[in-house]
DNA sequence: CTTAGTCAAGGGGTA
DNA sequence: TACCCCTTGACTAAG
């Protein structure tokens, strides 16, 4: 078991997200944004490892506009040779990495030009893990996308429009059930015929949810998930913020409420990304929780 | 310096 | 059809 957090780090004085305005973009910008970037990545994940957090999500902003028509930029390139450091560093140590593209990116579309959108998209995000060098566990999750008023042939085109999708993009790609359309039954059963692994969101499944508790929905998940190639699974875990009708995450980590978490997913590994606002506050609090957890990545 | 409006990209729901 | 909501952080122009 590893824990981590998403994208940015509030403790260190850099930022490994920068992006701006497509109106400003300039080629120069650009070149100065992702070495900004890349270097704010390594201090983050210095800083995870000497705090124990083993698991991290890369920002997709971590390139500007790396799908996008106006970057003409040959970044992989460029900055190949710090990626391959980067990827050297998460190999030391063996941290634990995925990546979560947006909202706008929909495999299940019925677009054609939403379909190819997505897929440059999705090659951007293997790209940056691939030049780094790291194995099939580092993941790319999204969602299943959107129902467009029939849900069983929206779900059949995901599982169409998965074969179309470049192999090394392919092996990396996970789905997560989300919070209003596709709930962790609809994920399993695209798994079953496609062989996609499925990442468990906890918080998605409580506000979305088929009768399954978490503990028999995450045994699911995990049956989808090859070890020797896939890894352990990825959970993705956050508490609902307390003034209730919102669907946002919580400012900070609900410690009984994470113990229970821990105590009733026994004896099961995986992976456990924090999707909480303090980011790593609370992940180093978790930790802490966790250390004691015969499951837990020393 | 601070603040409020806005940002590449979509989709669902309601009036 | 038109508009609002979802969620997120940071850029950016205005004050």
């Amino acid at each position: 078991m590893k824990i981590g957090y998403p994208c940015i780090n509030l403790t260190l004085k850099c930022s490994g997200n920068k992006t701006f305005r497509l109106k400003s973009y300039s080629e120069p910008r650009l070149i100065a944004t992702v070495e900004s970037n890349l270097n704010c990545l390594l201090r983050i994940l210095e800083f995870n490892v000497k705090h124990k957090i083993f698991f991290f999500r890369i920002s997709s902003d971590l390139v500007p506009f790396a799908s996008h028509p106006v970057n003409t930029c040959n970044w992989s390139q460029r900055f190949k040779d710090k990626l391959e450091e980067i990827g050297a560093f998460i190999k030391k140590h063996s941290l634990r990495i995925s990546m979560h593209p947006d909202q706008f990116t929909l495999i299940n579309s019925p677009s054609e030009d939403i379909f190819q959108r997505s897929a440059k998209e999705l090659a951007y995000h293997t790209a940056i893990l691939d030049i780094m060098q790291l194995d099939a566990s580092a993941k790319i999750q999204i969602h299943v996308g959107g129902i467009y008023h029939d849900k069983d042939t929206s779900l059949q085109r995901f599982i169409n429009r998965f074969s179309l999708i470049d192999a090394s993009t392919r092996k990396r790609l996970v789905i997560e059930n989300d919070d209003r359309l596709f709930t962790i039954a609809d994920c399993l059963q695209i798994s079953a015929s496609t062989g996609i692994p499925v990442l468990f969101d906890v918080f998605h499944h409580r506000v979305n949810s088929t009768s399954a508790s978490v503990c028999e929905a995450l045994k699911l998940a995990q049956k989808t998930w090859k070890a020797r190639t896939d890894g352990v699974p990825m959970v993705d875990y956050s508490s609902q913020r307390i003034d209730g009708s919102s669907r946002a995450h919580a400012e900070s980590i609900d410690m009984d409420d994470f113990q229970q978490f821990l105590e009733e997913t026994k004896p099961i590994d995986f992976d456990v990304m924090l999707e909480i606002k303090d980011k790593e506050k609370s992940a180093i609090k978790a930790v802490k929780a966790a250390s004691q957890d015969l499951r837990f990545h020393q």
